[in-house]
RNA sequence: GCCCAAGUGGCGGAAUGGUAGACGCAGGGGAUUCAAAAUCCCCCGAUGGCAACAUCGUGUGAGUUCGAGUCUCACCUUGGGCACCA
């Protein structure tokens, strides 16, 4: 009945007429061995040609718009760009194959600082560099046999794109979104540019590194602090979010409840507003602190150079986490004295103290210091009065050194106080202080951010320029609307540190759009997270002259997924969020899109085992050693990375060895001859422990990076083993939140497999039509679809990946005839088509599908299959597993109740007694009870 | 310091409150081969036992439940985020 397998052999390969794009003609040598390479160009060619990839709007169908974190093109692709877009194209495949309309775009993050490095490194324009780096990884990505819609691709340096960017600037100035200030800034020294508040990372830029440094600028800024309580408010909303990163940014933006209100001076002038979330702790009050920034401490530090020292040394502190948590508390006392709200005859001093922020609140806080750690540590330190305001129920002492801080929730007895009861939580004295001082007029309830606004000025010449003129006449105008884009010159030279556009000759010079007098170009460009902040946008018409189209956007927009990598959690996916609520206020989004991301998924990195060995260097001739010895004496080891191509590794009893390939093979062996290694490795153990300089130390799951040499590029990957294995193995193994290790024996076991299926599939494709011992199969066939749908359906790739494995076990282990087996083996190619679509098809017309099964409607599992007619119940004695029966699935609880006490072990464990209790759950488990 | 997440074999990891360890890797045994590679088959948590089998077992300790990897509480460890934010 079953044809014999005979490889090496040609086979007919049929398929459906009528559904044959040209090359299915072309095709001429049928294989029997799984190629990748012979397969995987030829259908990624018949899905360029039957055009399949490219969205259309088709209003009869539901859309679905996958979209991954598009790259910065950095001149190659890694294994992360890799997982990331398998997974984004397993699930616009998937979807696809479900029915819908599907958007699946992708495009390039392509303004930014390394092209301007790489100019000022080796010459050359940023924009050549950028496009040959585009073209160089677009070339590495097709390969992978992505379902992207090419035709919707831009770089965000393309004028096309950063013009309608300018066009949009000029909306958000007409809505009062974006506005100019002087402003003191965080400086990045290295890269000579402002960065945002985001970008700054224990006090250093976020990219160079380079400890940030305070400057008065004249900037830019989008107004993102007005939609602060909406971005935090909408996270809630955001229910296939990650929590975590809900959890971040609501922390980011952090939201505080207070009371706002002003210290009378004792000398009549002008109050001091202060904010603080404590008001129940004014009768604790100690001082009146202002910070170094305050308008009032720079008042008096121009009058005053004693002053004006003191407030030099208050600023120096660093901004590093180090610094903060070591830096001691400076004060000065300014002298002036303030009235206490609740009593005109209590007066405060009012003290300049380092540690107060002039950009959150009002600038000036009162001290509590019985409360407040910070205020006490000052306290203690001017020797300023110390005064609780209520005391723990359980251990009511008075505060010494260590300020009495309970949770708000926390009851507490209040010694001092002037509204609420005697006894109650931090957060009912707030509400009630904040309620009394309401009533009494002399101070409001109100709601602090942290989020402060997004400056986005940068000094650099390879961004989008800010579309303003400045004229001495009109002031800052914004450049008309027909004359942009605002072009970058393209005559630029990047010998000089600095904004090349500032010295341009003549690219400034220009006339003003309002009055038409000869006036100057602003030569600041835009912070490169404002291209990635509409991107998304822009796919929905990539090619409209306006920003975007209304109508193309209703239609995509909201993203369905999203996916990219967690580092983005803050930056990039607020801005985002801002944006879009702005595009619908300029009328480029709908109303619907203001919460641009329906899902986010953040995926894990790629790692891979690290080889460290070492290397003995000389010290420099002159150098001396503290005990004077000649530095040339001394010698110490230097650790050298070596790529995994270059070392030869093994594992002796299950612990990793490495050695350098070179040495491997200078001692006259075999680097695949495992067990000579493992003996010419212990040999060399017990000759002489101490000295095992060619042992390599081997660091598992580091992330991939040049540095380390611990990266596999993918290229030789697909060269090695094809596209398909490279997305099988990204996608196997590893939940796909999490980490994935590349490991050579893993990408290995994925070609294995899939030339197993491969295998599989010539063997049944040479069967004939027969019927027979179809029922198992079909079983594992309906189990597989469900199996497989659900996991990718929950983000649980490496689930489905494991069905597969099993359903492939289970076909080619199977005895049905060959009409149930081709049917078992079409439905395998549609499982798998997401993850390994070339060689799908190849399967697919292999045995005799019809079309392309990337459009073959998703199979649909029989659920009356998934069930057994009859099923093996285990029997639990107590709750632990001491037998089990096989029954119909539908017998009665009592007929399976009496089978199972009837059981030996049921028997023995009962004794002749009666059970407790007898759980029967149908289909499912016994539990005897005795 | 505050907030969040995760701890399961030698390893990566599966498990709607219902047979813990699916699937894969590594390892062991066998078939095929002159031999090897490739391929195929079997075994593979720990302890005891020739075996049938028994006992233990999901970071630690308690709890809820007929039944807990899964739910609750406390603790430990690791990873991540925030942090002089009043």
């Amino acid at each position: 009945m079953t044809a014999s397998s005979r490889p090496g052999t040609t086979r007919l390969i049929r398929h459906a007429p009528g559904h044959s794009p040209g090359v299915f003609t072309s095709r001429t040598r049928p294989m029997s061995r799984y190629t990748a390479a012979d397969i995987e160009p030829k259908w990624q060619q018949a899905w360029d040609e039957a055009g399949i990839f490219t969205a259309t709007r088709d209003e009869t169908k539901p859309k679905y718009y996958v979209l991954e974190m598009f790259p910065y093109p950095s001149g190659r692709i890694h294994m992360g760009h890799v997982r990331n877009y398998t997974m984004g194209d397993v699930i616009s495949r998937y979807k696809s194959s479900c029915g819908f309309s599907v958007l699946h775009p992708m495009g390039w993050d392509a303004f930014g600082m390394p092209a301007e490095n790489a100019a000022m490194a080796q010459g050359g324009h940023p924009g050549t560099w950028t496009y040959d780096n585009i073209k160089t990884m677009k070339g590495q990505m097709k390969p992978l046999g992505l379902s992207i819609d090419w035709s919707r691709e831009f770089a965000t340096c393309d004028p096309e794109y950063y013009g309608q960017q300018q066009a949009m600037f000029i909306d958000f100035m007409e809505k009062g979104l974006v506005y100019r200030k002087n402003a003191t800034v965080n400086w990045d020294p290295v890269d000579m540019t402002v960065l945002a508040n985001e970008q700054v990372i224990d006090g250093c830029g976020w990219r160079s590194g380079a400890p940030v440094e305070r400057r008065d600028l004249t900037q830019w800024f989008f107004k993102i602090s007005d939609y602060s309580g909406e971005l935090l408010d909408a996270l809630d909303g955001l229910d296939n979010w990650p929590e975590k990163v809900r959890t971040m940014q609501a922390n980011w933006i952090g939201r505080s409840q207070g009371l706002q209100f002003s210290f009378e001076r004792v000398d009549g002038s002008d109050g001091i507003e202060v904010y603080t979330t404590r008001p129940d702790t004014l009768m604790g009050a100690s001082f009146v602190g202002i910070s170094p920034d305050h308008p009032i401490s720079k008042a008096l530090e121009a009058e005053n150079p004693e002053i004006a020292a003191q407030l030099v040394e208050m600023r120096k502190g660093g901004t590093t986490a180090e610094a903060i948590e070591t830096a001691e508390k400076l004060g000065y006392d300014t002298g002036i004295r303030v009235k206490h709200p609740l009593n005109p005859d209590w007066e405060l001093p009012v003290w300049i103290a380092n540690f107060i922020l002039m950009d959150y609140g009002t600038g000036a806080i009162f001290a509590c210091p019985a409360h407040d750690q910070r205020d006490l540590d000052f306290c203690r330190k001017y020797d300023l009065p110390v005064k609780d305001t209520f005391l723990s129920l359980d251990d009511p002492k008075p505060v010494e050194n260590e300020a009495f801080v309970p949770p708000k929730t926390e009851k507490v007895k209040w010694v001092d106080h002037f509204a609420g009861l005697d006894e109650a939580t931090g957060e009912e004295a707030i509400e009630a202080t904040v309620k009394f001082a309401e009533q009494a007029g002399w101070g409001k309830g109100v709601e602090q951010f942290r989020l402060r606004d997004w400056g986005l000025s940068r000094q650099r010449y390879w961004g989008c320029p800010i579309p303003v003129v400045h004229c001495d006449e009109c002031g800052v105008v914004p450049e008309k609307k027909e004359n942009l884009p605002v072009k970058l010159p393209e005559d630029v030279s990047f010998d000089v540190p600095g904004n090349p556009l500032d010295r341009h000759p003549t690219w400034r010079d220009c006339a003003c759009p309002s009055c038409g007098k000869p006036a100057k170009r602003e030569t600041d460009t835009m912070d490169t997270f404002v291209d990635s902040s509409w991107y998304y946008a822009r796919f929905t018409s990539p090619h409209a002259a306006t920003p975007t189209d209304l109508e193309e956007a209703s239609y995509w927009m909201n993203v369905d997924q999203y996916i990219g990598g967690i580092e983005h959690a803050i930056l990039h996916l607020l801005y985002s969020r801002f944006f879009a609520r702005a595009m619908n206020i300029c009328g480029h989004l709908p109303e619907k899109a203001r919460e641009p991301f329906n899902a986010l998924f953040t995926q894990g990195m790629v790692t891979h085992e690290m080889y460290v060995g070492s290397e003995k260097i000389e010290a420099g001739e002159d150098a001396e050693t503290a005990d004077g010895t000649p530095a040339k004496l001394v010698w110490h080891a230097r650790p050298v990375y070596y790529y995994p191509e270059d070392v030869v590794r093994f594992e002796d009893s299950g612990k990793p060895m490495a050695f350098s390939k070179k040495d491997v093979e200078e001692e006259g062996l075999d680097p695949n001859d495992t067990s000579s290694l493992i003996r010419w490795w212990r040999a060399q153990d017990e000759l002489d422990p101490s000295d095992e300089p060619k042992r390599l130390r081997v660091y598992p799951s580091a992330k991939m990076s040049k540095s380390k040499c611990n990266v596999v590029d993918p290229v030789n990957i697909i060269d090695a083993f094809g596209a398909d294995t490279a997305r099988w193995f990204v996608l196997s193994d590893s939940p796909p939140e999490r980490d994935v290790e590349w490991t050579a024996s893993g990408a290995e076991a994925a070609a294995k497999h899939l030339s197993r299926v491969f295998a599989t599939a010539v063997k049944i494709a040479d069967m004939d039509d027969a019927d027979g011992n179809d029922e198992e199969l079909l079983r594992a066939m309906h189990k597989a679809i469900h199996d497989v749908t659900m996991g990718i359906e929950s983000f649980g790739f490496n689930a489905a990946i494991a069905k597969l494995y099993a359903y492939q076990n289970a076909v080619s282990k199977s005895k049905a005839g060959g009409k149930a087996q081709k049917l078992a083996m079409r439905t395998m190619a549609q499982l798998m088509s997401p993850m390994t679509p070339h060689l799908s098809e190849e399967i697919w017309s292999m045995l005799g599908g019809e079309g392309l099964v990337a459009q073959a409607a998703w199979p649909i599992a029989d659920e009356a299959m998934l069930v057994e007619d009859t099923v093996t119940l285990p029997i639990q004695i107590n709750g632990k597993r001491r037998a089990e029966i096989s029954v119909p699935k539908d017998m009665a609880k009592d007929e399976v109740e009496k089978l199972a006490l009837a059981e030996d072990a049921v028997v023995r464990a009962l004794d002749g007694k009666a059970p407790k209790k007898v759980i029967v759950v149908p289909g499912r488990i016994v539990n005897v009870v005795v």
